[in-house]
DNA sequence: CTGAAAGCGCTTACAG
DNA sequence: CTGAAAGCGCTTACAG
């Protein structure tokens, strides 16, 4: 690859100038310009992000940080959406190690050494130590779906308290009265949030809280078959119940399943997430529908506004969540 | 952060030496090396990759170009393996534009300006004009599925053909005779050895090849809901259908039932990479299973390995294929 | 065994 | 408008 200086040469100027034309300096006279540009179109020169980067202090680079397996559709998701705003930001992605428990790893050195101009976050706790280190270290972050703020630092969510709020109306219109909720982890902001909204939904309808019905999880479809099973096993089993993760609503529908009743005949089952298997899964899964792939582009938008003015405020942004009706639900069979 | 100066400072030697820890030469006596150590610790100092990088040529970055999208399933479950590869390796991975024909855009001019140590590719085809430069560029690569070598280039795929034998071969054994195939898109490596495994499967028990039982597709869910309608308005529609994905399995599936027939009842319909949302579907996919996760752990191994030595052979590997079988495949209904 | 010096490919005051 | 010089944070011959 050409370097500066061969530029420089070819066109007969200096380094210097030859940056000029590069970073669009005023004070380079039309001539020279012209004769910069050729001697750059001639050697197919490109500058060195990586030399520059060192000069300026910038790379160019945000790294995100996935405390999940790529195998998670809301990964996916959120990773074609980071794409689609990474696009012709000039900025290049980059995947940070998540072994965040290793004594032997320090992932805030890790994106110093590698001079990461932002950070995106998903899937790990706010309490964690990696995360404190990071807000403190005032790299620009934007967290998903974790309620963390800092003096550079903003996060983004969906709406997940109306989203369930919502759940609980349709069911409630259908006339459920006893309705259950498979959680997610305990103490994780998503699932508190979501848990709220149960419990807000529940109250808005002068519904009954019952310990019982609640039932946490880990979004995945065994936990959903697992939990389905306990609430399927109680005294009074409930005639709807509404799920913290697709995943889980799939898995909840199969327990039913296996135990000779039926979706929504016998009991209706909502989801959370709306991912794009609910369209290959049978039956059609009512669900609540994130917009994965908005979160996606802002969450880098707003990182990109961070990085290029320090003073712009991080942001918190909740992205509106909205009921997608399929076939997993339908009128209660019993009204208690 | 500290840099190398504030350390040599710390520890009263000069930079040189501490560089010589870091890197641990043997040339440094037990007592400089202890003091340098000291500092180090002291000042929590991690050395510059990017500096480090502009000096020695070498990124400790892998790219990775991405010719699909996040969602495909393939793509997931290949990153997870390579992820897995990558962890304790020292090298970070990069996503790479994939505005390949983007006229204002050189694939191979940003492999460059990051100083990309080497490139994992997926998803384009050889002929493309960036994948010859890259080739002639001699950046160390791994095409994952797709035929490419060069002096610095080597490739992995499945055992595409053999995988699809197996397929018709199941197929002739519960009785089917008129087995047609739902190909990809027409001159990719992939659609190519795998069209030649449904031949050569076929002339393995004497069945013709009918031109008309093969239809082009683009391994989407729409693409085999379409390519299936098109196989059952023939005069003699087939008795069992092989596809060269589970997406468009899946499609095809639901196309047979939207026309009233059962699966695998009337028909029997055979996926191919055996992606986890096989274990969703009902019915049950028999399919021909890609161990994707360990050709994302050798694509990196080997570009690593690459990396290494300049003399390391470029490796073509080829990753066995084997036969799920499940429920969407059964004894042929009509014998001709 | 240790360190001064040159250099990787850039940018940025600053002098002219 | 142009360029010489210093410097970003490192490594690597080389001299001592």
């Amino acid at each position: 690859m050409a370097s500066i200086h061969d530029v420089a040469k070819e066109a007969g100027v200096s380094v210097a100038t030859v940056s000029k034309v590069i970073n669009h300096y005023p004070d380079v006279s039309e001539k020279t310009r012209k004769k910069v540009k050729l001697a750059i179109a001639r050697l197919r020169y490109r500058p060195n992000v990586i030399a520059r980067g060192l000069v300026t202090g910038r790379s160019w680079t945000v790294g995100v940080l996935l405390h999940v397996p790529f195998t998670n559709p809301y990964v996916s998701m959120l990773l074609e959406g980071m794409k689609t705003a990474l696009e012709h930001s000039g900025y290049d992605l980059m995947r940070l190690s998540a072994r965040l428990n290793d004594p032997d790893y320090s992932f805030i050195d890790h994106c110093h050494s590698r001079n990461l101009d932002g950070i995106v976050v998903f899937g790990v706790e706010k309490d964690h130590r990696s995360i404190q280190e990071l807000i403190q270290a005032g790299i620009p972050t934007m967290f998903v779906d974790t309620d963390a703020t800092g003096l550079r630092a903003g996060n983004i969510t969906t709406d997940n308290r109306n989203g369930i709020r919502m759940a609980v109306q349709h069911l409630f219109e259908l006339g459920h009265r006893r309705i259950a909720y498979l959680a997610g982890v305990p103490g994780q902001d998503v699932n508190e949030l979501r848990l709220a909204g149960y419990r807000e939904g529940l109250g808005a309808f002068s519904l009954a809280y019952r310990e019982d019905y609640v039932v946490d999880g880990d979004y995945s479809y065994d936990s959903g078959f697992q939990g389905m099973n306990r609430l399927m096993e109680l005294d009074v089993p409930p005639t709807a119940v509404i799920c913290t993760s697709d995943m889980a609503a799939f898995g909840a529908i199969r327990a039913i399943e296996a135990r000779g009743f039926t979706v929504p005949g016998d009991i209706s089952v909502v989801g959370f997430d709306n991912i794009f298997e609910t369209e290959l899964f049978k039956p059609g899964l009512t669900t609540i529908n994130q917009n994965i792939h908005a979160i996606g582009v802002k969450s880098i938008e707003e990182l990109i506004a961070m990085i290029k003015d320090p003073k712009y405020p991080p942001p918190v942004v909740t992205e509106p969540s909205s009921l997608v009706i399929r076939e997993s639900t339908g009128i209660a069979k019993v009204i208690t």
